[in-house]
DNA sequence: TTAATAAAGGATATTTTTATCCTTTATTAT
DNA sequence: ATAATAAAGGATAAAAATATCCTTTATTAA
């Protein structure tokens, strides 16, 4: 459905929404180990997300990246469309340049009903919302290691 | 949402039930115009689908490929497979190894929904059903030339 | 039986995506 | 100020997807 650079921002951003703190940032190397990324590539990742202003960084000592609480809530579509991807839901499913609800490909109409939930989906979720459920234990990022008896 | 390969396949299938007779195959060459994609890669895409026998081929002179009417009909899904993209629906949307209903990813849920409905969109959307909408004028695969006055 | 035709198959090339490496820049602590 | 640290950025490498080319095999028509 994404590229792994789209998966790997995503996860990124919820880690750093999680664990990072403008007075404790979380260093590449942490945040590749805990999405259990390739750090170099998560690097480039990172470098695009900062760029576009989804994340805060900074360099030195202590430094790193974190999320600036006074920034607006990141929507997924925000780095989807970061990562270059927005036309994932947008593109007709069997290639097609013209494809529309007048000219519709053989499944335009079958298609169409779940890229545009999908596409609802990516617009109206939050990272910080996802982050909630994460910290809630709701969901999993990683495997969850059995607890010792 | 598919690749390339698996797109021109689908379109390739559709092209050669709605117009490839036993008595009058169609040749790789006349399937990738009719399909406007690169005839090369067509024929190594052409060349899957007759091994895994869902569609028939011919050699030689007045030689090429059509659906035999004998033959059940082929769905979406089995094109789909055929061209190794069964996972494209049933893989984690965010890249997990470890993803399900009991340890879902963050959005694992709200994409469900929307994988599971395409997935039986592809299991029961046959080639048959497609290519007679298609014949009825309802779908489209190439842009419908305007008609002279 | 031979020549022509058209798909099958194998090898290779190109492009895109994924991944890595190295140098530069900014920041901090000493 | 200087050394150490950590991200930014540029250049390069590896892998996968896309695309092309050439030889072989099967079939048909002459």
């Amino acid at each position: 459905m994404f590229t792994k650079a789209c998966e790997y921002a995503i996860r990124a951003v919820l880690i750093i929404t999680m664990k990072g703190k403008e007075e404790q940032k979380l260093s590449i190397q942490h945040i590749a180990k805990e999405i259990d990324s390739p750090l170099p590539f998560t690097a480039k990742i990172l470098q695009t997300l900062s760029r576009e202003g989804l994340v805060a960084s900074v360099k030195g000592p202590n430094g790193g990246f974190y999320i600036d609480p006074k920034a607006k809530p990141v929507s997924l579509s925000q780095i989807v469309k970061a990562m270059e991807e927005e036309n994932v839901l947008n593109t007709c499913a069997l290639g097609l340049k013209e494809c529309s609800d007048t000219q519709p490909c053989p499944i335009h109409h079958q298609v169409k009903a779940y890229k545009q939930k999908l596409k609802h989906v990516l617009q109206e979720k939050t990272i910080q919302m996802l982050a909630k459920e994460l910290n809630e234990g709701k969901t999993f990022l990683r495997i969850s290691k059995k607890r010792k008896k």
